[in-house]
Parts: C-alpha cells; structure tokens; sequence
DNA sequence: AGCCTGCTTGACCGATCGGTATACAGTCAA
DNA sequence: TTGACTGTATACCGATCGGTCAAGCAGGCT
C-alpha cells in the first residue's frame, strides 16, 4: 500500500469516490485511471472495500492534521469552521465526504467505522476547545448543517454564516 | 405510473433507495420485490432516473403534506423538527433521504432538482414561521445538522437535543 | 364482435461489476 | 546467481448493470 503504484491508486480513487460517489465508481475505472492494472490494484489493497476504507482513513488522517496545524496557530472554534473551506489537499466543492459515504455504505463496511470516529474525533475537538459539551453539541449540529447544505448548494455561504453564527 | 403495478414498483423502489442507496439498487432486483416485470417497470416510468427522481418527488409531496397537516394543529418551529421524529408513513432511521440522494447523484440528475426544492422549501417553511430570514437560516443549519447525525448515529437524540437548542 | 390497456413470461443486448489467474519483465539484496 | 518484490499485460470468471423486444393473455371499452 506505500509503494508507488499502491499510491497512485489511492490517489486516484479518492478523487473519484468523491467526485462520483463510492458505489457509482468501479475498481477496473480505477485502475485505469490510475495508470495501473487490476492485478497490482488488488495486490495493494486485496479489495474495494479495503481501498474504500483507506480512502476515507487517509481522508480523515490528512484532514485532522491540517486542523490541528491551524489550531497550533490561531486556536478557537472559528478555525475549525475556516479548516471545512480551506483545507488545500482536496476540494469540499461537493460536501463532505464522510456525509456522503455514509449515505452509500451499509453499516457493517469497515469504513463506516472510520466515518463515526472522524465524526466523534471533530464533536470532541469542539468540546475540548470549548470545554463545553452543551456547546460543543450546538457547534457540532450547526457545523454538520452547513457542510451539508454544501453538497446541494454551490457555494460556500452556509458554512460563512454558520461560522459567524457560532461566533453569537 | 397510476396504474396498480407503477404503485407497487414505487412503493417497492422507495424502500430499496432509502434502506440501500440508489446506486447499489437495480431495477432488476426493484421489479422482482414488486413482484413485476422490468417491462411492465419500464412501460410505467421509461428509465431508473425518472423512477428515482419519482421516489425523490412523492417523498417529498407526502413529507410535506404531512408536515402541513401537524402544522396546523400545533404552528411553531418545535413542530418542524418533530415531524422529522415522527413521520409514520417511512422510516427516517437512517437520515435524510434527500441528503443521501445528493451525495449519489450527479448535479445534472432530474431528482437534484427535487432534492433543492425540498430542501429550499423546508427553509421557506422555517422562514414563514419565524418572520425572520436570519433565524430561519439558523434554524435550518441546526435541523440539517442533526438529521445528518442520525445517518451515522442508531438514536434520534440529536433531532430532540437540536428541538430543544431551537426553542433557546 | 373488436380493440385498447395492463400485465405477464422470458429471452436478449452490450457493458460493466468485483475478483482471480497465468505469464513475463525489471530491480534490488543476499 | 538466485530469489523475492513490484510491476506489467491480458484474459478470464459468474453475476449484474440499465434497457429493449416479441409474443401472449386477461379484462373493460365502444
């Protein structure tokens, strides 16, 4: 899974998971895309479900460690709204990604797993910054609202105004 | 699509979506729970992106009217999230179906068209109720939030918890 | 009668699904 | 030099995808 070609696949199925959806996307376009046939696919990541559930691992991994490198630098809620809009490794043009595969994944695929920890880990960030649940609850729901609302809107407004709201 | 069968295939459809996704569902394995042909299928609806886009449309119509009718009995915003708790007409066990359809289809599908307006109609509702487009905006984001929760979470707590932040 | 509609059975289309198999070439370390 | 490792190419597996087609049968309409 490290070598250059594992990388390569993975690269290339993150874009497409997001861009198409987990289910809409199959390993043989992967592959492909990736420069890379089927044989080296499966002897990096032994099947879809594992690519899948690397996917959204490595999704979380980068996404927690660009959150935690703004926090370092300027601490408080706000960040956390800011990291959603400007998080430079991958596009949230179409919403979050968690959100969506949990909408395609059954509930015993081992990446959903990775879906309710990425979840828990950003509720237990607000409360730690917050040091209160109550609130870190409210923020949390307000923050889930308007990543949400961008994956049938176009632009980035509710996660602005919900930022400005978490402010009140 | 009013004839005894189309029924059947889009009570049939509805369930499948909403339990499994929209992509992982064939129209094959539709027809056959419906106990219906793929032509008497295709005779009824002419594709799977108007039969989804027919789930998306009736599911909305009924949400909607039923919200209406409670609304009329108890007007507030309390009553808006309630009637996410307690629909009995179809299960929200898993989230919303709207959110989940977004993340599925591309934005180009003639069901995304439903999903906005469903979504900007829930707004409007909030709009009309508060008076104040600005509350309503947050109202919102909060009701979205939390029923984007239950998608990875088994309790509706988040639905009552989010009730509860909305009447402060 | 005759016809239309609703629905059936069942086969068929090309394409794609996730996954496996065989065979071969290059690189590196022991 | 001999392997093990990483990768290629290609063909294959059974199953399923969305969608179409031919033929036939029931019941209600005029």
């Amino acid at each position: 899974m490290t070598t250059p070609a594992g990388r390569r696949v993975l690269d290339t199925a993150s874009e497409l998971f997001y861009a198409h959806g987990i289910t809409a996307v199959g390993v043989a376009g992967i592959a492909e895309a990736a420069g890379v046939t089927k044989k080296t696919l499966y002897d990096s990541f032994g099947s879809k479900a594992a690519l899948v559930t690397a996917y959204l691992q490595r999704r979380h991994d980068r996404w927690w460690a660009y959150l935690q490198e703004r926090l370092a630098v300027s601490p408080g809620v706000g960040t956390v709204f800011d990291t959603y809009l400007a998080h430079p490794d991958f596009s949230t043009a179409r919403g979050c990604a968690f959100q969506h595969a949990a909408a395609e994944l059954p509930p015993d695929h081992p990446g959903f797993a990775v879906i309710r920890a990425h979840k828990e880990a950003v509720r237990g960030e607000l409360e730690r910054l917050t040091g209160d649940p109550d609130r870190a609850e409210y923020l949390f729901l307000l923050l889930e609202g308007a990543v949400a609302r961008r994956a049938f809107e176009g632009t980035p407004d509710a996660l602005e105004r919900a930022k400005a709201l978490a402010g009140a």
